[in-house]
DNA sequence: CAATCTGTTCATTTTTTCTTGAACAAACTG
DNA sequence: CAGTTTGTTCAAGAAAAAATGAACAGATTG
């Protein structure tokens, strides 16, 4: 009895090279690898593809793939796209790199520097509330801590800007 | 008998909360808790201190405090700082934004950029040898991911310009 | 030098994160 | 509608990452 095909098709090497790039890049991101190999695949795809090739060709189960995707969609760094006479949804990479910075900087960057904003709030409290010598130093900090978050703010704008 | 005396002095709620927003901020950036933890209270603390310090203060074995400091200097994330008539070493947190930064993007995306370089020769070669449909988009989306590499690339000085 | 102090390393354990797969819901189809 | 087809969710298992602590190496000191 011969091994169930469950490979239907192989990648090839450029394919294999392509999503091992971007597997790298996710994680540098901290994203799963999952992530990686189905965006990957979507960039080096001539036309989109449906769940199921994700599936079949990355070996990977079903609800990683779809749990990619969704993460995927949230960052907008998928597209889906309509095909005639097929039920399923096919997908196709976003390659624009300004709109994949937005979707990073929108679903990640942003909600965090929000959050530090309040923390920042609830730290001059507290640090107002500490008497002269350690809390001079504390608010001296804290300040410190503000300039920070203010220059970090500027400069997400101008990450949009630059990769154009 | 009472409890051994395991936390000689607890953290005050500044420097909890500080330790806090450090260990987010490290774990976006990739990084163990322990590293946020001890740049977190090295920041916040008014004197240099040494490696038991971090272990009383943090409740953290010498091994972790040990490997967070090694990864902090490598960033130049911490100073090392002289104290007479003490053999321990001590540190202190570098607090000027840019010199972070530079030393993030000279530790963890400089490399990154370097073997993605590599790759994307390799890429090239691989796709250069693809026959004419198939190969034709193949170069196609290989030459949208060197235009990205340049971008980020043009990216990172304007980085260590902007968080001066 | 022997004893102590300081810090590093690394195998093991613990914790966290990711993946899987089965159960489910919704939308179609004949 | 009963049967598919498609995709999501989530509890459980697998894999990866981080923390621990004991052994070790150097440096210092009396």
């Amino acid at each position: 009895m011969p091994a169930a095909p469950t490979a239907k098709s192989p990648l090839s090497p450029v394919e294999v090279e392509v999503i091992g790039l971007f597997v790298i890049a996710v994680k540098l991101l901290g994203m799963p690898k999952s992530v990686g190999e189905i965006y990957g695949l979507l960039f080096i795809a001539p036309k989109p593809l449906p769940l199921d090739a994700l599936v079949e060709r990355l070996t990977i189960s079903k609800g990683s793939a779809s749990q990619g995707l969704k993460v995927l969609r949230a960052f907008a760094a998928v597209k889906q796209v309509y095909v005639a006479g097929d039920r399923r949804d096919h997908y196709a990479a976003e390659t624009e790199l300004k709109k994949l910075a937005a979707g990073f900087i929108r679903e990640e960057i942003k909600p965090r520097l929000d959050s530090g904003a309040e923390r920042l709030e609830l730290l001059k409290s507290l640090s107002d509330a500490e008497n002269s010598e350690r809390g001079e130093f504390f608010r001296d900090r804290v300040s410190k801590l503000a300039q920070w978050h203010a220059r970090s703010r500027q400069l997400m704008p101008l990450l949009s800007t630059m990769l154009d």
